[in-house]
RNA sequence: GGAGAGGUUCCCGAGUGGCCAAAGGGAGCAGACUGUAAAUCUGCCGUCUUAUGACUUCGGAGGUUCGAAUCCUCCCCUCUCCA
């Protein structure tokens, strides 16, 4: 599948922030040769949410353009943590914690890649086998002054908050697996624009073609301002419920569903360009368009089923505003139950006090009855379901198992 | 090592003896409006079985006082400046 140059570089180019730069790349590329491309994932947050995608999805262009991905799961470097953008020193793994969390994240990406195709490494591999004679070979090759130069270290540099020594060595170990992999082109965030750089160096010094750096944006969370991050709570993960990916999709705003869709999107970039010209004048409707994203990003994930299941949910549920069909079983011990009991057991409220405020706000719904008293008593088979503001839905039954995990609502 | 500043409810941040469950902002939740959007407006936003009530909270432990987030003592932590 050979894919003329030029062609190729139009794929890659969508979504990109930085290419370093981009005449070696079509240098590279008119080789015609698989070029091997390589992106690095540090093993400690095992649950990958769409912000990480946005990388993978970059992998997955290469791929289907005949390239050789290679996925690199960083458990050495994870042991020393990453100073890019944080202060803070990361706990360090375990090797079984390690091992677990790799291969919760091929299970996520062959989502999105395929298995078959991309090379999977540690970098421990190596990196073991590295003594402390090759560390301070490796450290001798770059110097405090370049490393200064990077901004989040200047920054702590100049406020004379710490820097431990280790830190530095985390970009010139990333960039030594870059040697080793013999990497042409090598993807990051754009927090990783300086790591993705020393690479490049090293690989000079060591007689090879310096890689291609090619930088991806931090995606946009839910609220549009921040990038996503659980800590944040704007994150979509992938593993997340179906029913909540595609809810969590419809609520983002208009203008960040074509951040999205660009960065997310297996569409062609004319596409759409299309669609948004439609849009803009009236001929299509933007919650159509958001409910095709997010079903297109729940199928990925997970299959088509659940799409068309999460899409039916999202309709009933938000456009016509009925009870969908299959909204989570609950099972209540009592016959007869307290209502602020009840909505605290089905975590629709985190106190009694808190649940006894939704109802003063007329939040509250038993089979679709806006509750007012505050001490109604909910009766098992009298009472079926129950409903706090939009999303917040449950149905209590009988013939069940006692559980009351979380479960979409 | 020396000198100073500070730690307040999810976050930022006011509060220096009672009127403080603690201003204000943000986040969050609910209601209205909608396309479950966004923006906007309104309300809520420690806990308690239902409360002109009780209890817990202002870094930690003690103390003064009728009464402390506010005063005192010791301790822990963070930051700034000097060396």
């Amino acid at each position: 599948m050979k894919v003329d140059p030029q062609e190729q570089l139009r794929v890659i180019r969508r979504g990109v922030v930085e290419i370093m730069n981009e005449d070696e790349l079509l240098q590279k590329l008119a080789l015609g040769r698989p070029l091997r491309i390589k992106a690095g994932f540090d093993p400690t947050a095992p649950d990958l949410h769409l912000g990480h995608t946005v990388l993978v999805q970059k992998m997955k262009q290469f791929q289907d353009l005949g390239h050789q991905v290679i996925f690199l799961i960083g458990d050495f470097t994870g042991m020393i943590g990453d100073p890019s953008g944080k202060s803070e020193t990361r706990k360090q793994l375990t090797r079984e914690e390690v091992l677990k969390n790799a291969e919760t994240y091929k299970e996520q990406i062959f989502k999105i890649l395929d298995a078959e195709k991309t090379l999977v490494e540690f970098n421990s591999k190596w990196m073991e086998k590295v003594d402390a004679g090759g560390l301070i070979e490796l450290s001798a090759k770059y110097t405090v002054a370049r490393m200064l130069e990077r901004e989040d270290f200047k920054q702590r540099f100049q406020r004379q908050q710490s820097i431990s020594i280790h830190e530095f060595l985390y970009p010139l170990v990333q960039g030594y697996d870059s040697i080793v992999l013999k990497a042409d082109v090598e993807l990051g965030g754009t927090d990783q624009r300086f790591n993705l750089l020393i690479g490049r160096e090293l690989q000079r010094s060591d007689g090879q073609a310096p890689q291609v750096v090619l930088t991806m944006p931090l995606l946009e969370g839910t609220d549009g301002i921040n990038k996503m991050s659980k800590t944040f709570k704007n994150h979509i993960g992938i593993c997340d419920p179906p029913e909540e990916i595609f809810g969590k999709l419809m609520s983002i705003s208009d203008k960040l569903m074509w951040r999205y869709y660009e960065l997310l999107s297996e569409k062609k970039i004319e596409e759409i360009n299309e669609i948004h010209v439609r849009v803009e004048s009236g001929s299509a409707r933007p919650v159509d368009v958001k409910k095709s994203l997010a079903y297109e990003i729940v199928l990925r994930f997970h299959g088509r089923e659940a799409a068309e299941a999460a899409q039916d949910y999202f309709e009933t549920r938000h456009q016509k505003r009925s009870v969908p069909k299959n909204i989570r079983k609950r099972f209540s011990p009592a016959e007869r139950v307290w209502i602020c009991q009840l909505l605290v057991e089905l975590q629709f409220a985190r106190s009694k006090g808190e649940a006894r405020r939704l109802i003063t706000q007329r939040a509250v719904r038993v089979d679709g009855k806006i509750i007012v008293d505050e001490g109604f008593e909910f009766q098992r088979m009298t009472h079926r379901v129950v409903e706090v503001g939009k999303s917040r839905i449950a149905q209590v039954d009988v013939d069940l198992k006692p559980d009351f995990g979380t479960s979409p609502s």
